[in-house]
DNA sequence: TGCTGCATTATCAAATTGTTACCAACAGAT
DNA sequence: ATCTGTTGGTAACAATTTGATAATGCAGCA
């Protein structure tokens, strides 16, 4: 769909490629450094653990199967040295190679992509991967839409230059419906999602809130989809 | 169109729980719920059925042995509708219950997990049947057919870049019809799949609500196959 | 002609939301 | 401690949509 690759990653991740076919390296290798990420291969468990205590990758992408040292040995060797403990790593698995999934994500491993890669998904879960292990020194997290913007770090909302001042309930619930735009939270996920599993509220509880947000900002960004929930839109 | 920064947050998932012993389901619940899950339950098929309406669930727990209606009963009959044709469903079968798994999987189990639950195992096979599911990214579910395109996480449906507002019913048939282009849908089968086993609602409802669909939309995309049912058609 | 089955339209009750007013619990300032 | 403003929720009622039905028309056909 859409590629908002460019204005996305401002400093590009390092990723450290490790399998033992070149061809396989070579090719994510190209495809990664296309979307401006850095990169290095290794071909094996040994070679892998060398490479990366020198380049520091921020992800690391590891074969299971591999001569020499094979990659939950090196994921579990990895784990255990403090420079490598938060470090993301996704495996790389043959087809139907359940086991072996089962068996990475026991040991440490943060996702795995199946073989044959697919290089869109594997762009899509690399993002995934680094923003989860990067959420803290990242600067402010912000949607913005247009004139609007939400800034949940500093917990305000401003529409055309204006700060509007929600409640927290009020900035929760406008924070879950734009968090996903265009998506329609059912009101019992709204409820789960806002107020909590084990929280009981009224009925009424949710329009209201709605309502107090519509007022503020003014022009009506939540759309009601009777029967169903509530939507974020910008028109 | 709004410009939308890059903040695809990663909504936890939704799992419905379905056993008829509360120690179990309040187990998996707790379980789940601390590891960021949000978790419905219920006790038998029907409330399941009920249940999973409402909650949208992206994957079931689903007990096999159960009174009131079946796990076998209740899958079958999830998978005839449209919003569960393509929810992760997983059974929870008895230690050496081998032809319960085998029926299971035949009638579209994703996978199966046996008694006592463990809970690393279930977090593992949940992190996995719910990555397969994903549609590859974070997708809206949608369908298009040329100029017109049915949006199911919107709830919207445009015709030439105009979006008609259908109200909830309308949405589903239409979905239905539109799930198999130029298949016919019996008017028992409409039923059965929109309204439900348990409705009970006259002749002619259907007919209305096509009408409207009809109208709405200005062209005619439901073909009237007479004596037997509907169908829908690009044409 | 009389039937069968679908289309149309109008109508109405039920379901769902919107809106307002009000209140208890708190938080901050004086 | 008291006063004051805010928050988050509820209750009650208004407004709106909806989904279903009944009534009627119409076309095709034995």
């Amino acid at each position: 769909m859409a590629d908002i690759e460019e204005h996305m990653e401002v400093l590009p991740g390092k990723i450290l490629i490790v399998d033992d076919e070149p061809d396989i390296t070579e090719f994510i290798s190209y495809n990664l450094k296309g979307k401006g990420y850095l990169t290095a291969t290794a071909r094996d468990g040994v070679e892998a653990i060398r490479k990366a205590k020198d380049f520091r990758p921020d992800l690391i992408l590891l074969d299971i199967m591999m001569p020499n040292k094979d990659g939950i040995q090196t994921i579990k060797e990895l784990r255990q040295m403090p420079e490598f403990e938060e470090t993301a790593i996704i495996f790389l698995t043959a087809l139907s190679d359940e086991k072996s999934e089962i068996e990475g994500l026991k040991v440490g491993a943060d996702d795995y992509i199946a073989k044959p890669i697919k290089p869109e998904l594997l762009a899509t879960r690399i993002r995934t991967a680094l923003r989860r292990f990067r959420k803290d020194d990242e600067q402010d997290q912000k949607l913005s839409f247009g004139e609007l913007e939400i800034n949940k770090t500093k917990f305000t909302v401003t529409y055309k230059g204006n700060e509007i001042i929600l409640a927290k309930k009020e900035f929760e619930l406008l924070s879950l419906l734009a968090s996903k735009p265009g998506r329609v939270f059912l009101r019992n996920e709204i409820l789960q999602r806002v107020w909590g599993t084990d929280v009981i509220v009224g009925d009424r509880t949710i329009d209201v809130h709605i309502r107090k947000i519509r007022q503020k900002i003014g022009i009506d960004l939540i759309t009601t989809v009777k029967g169903v929930g509530y939507k974020f839109e910008m028109v």
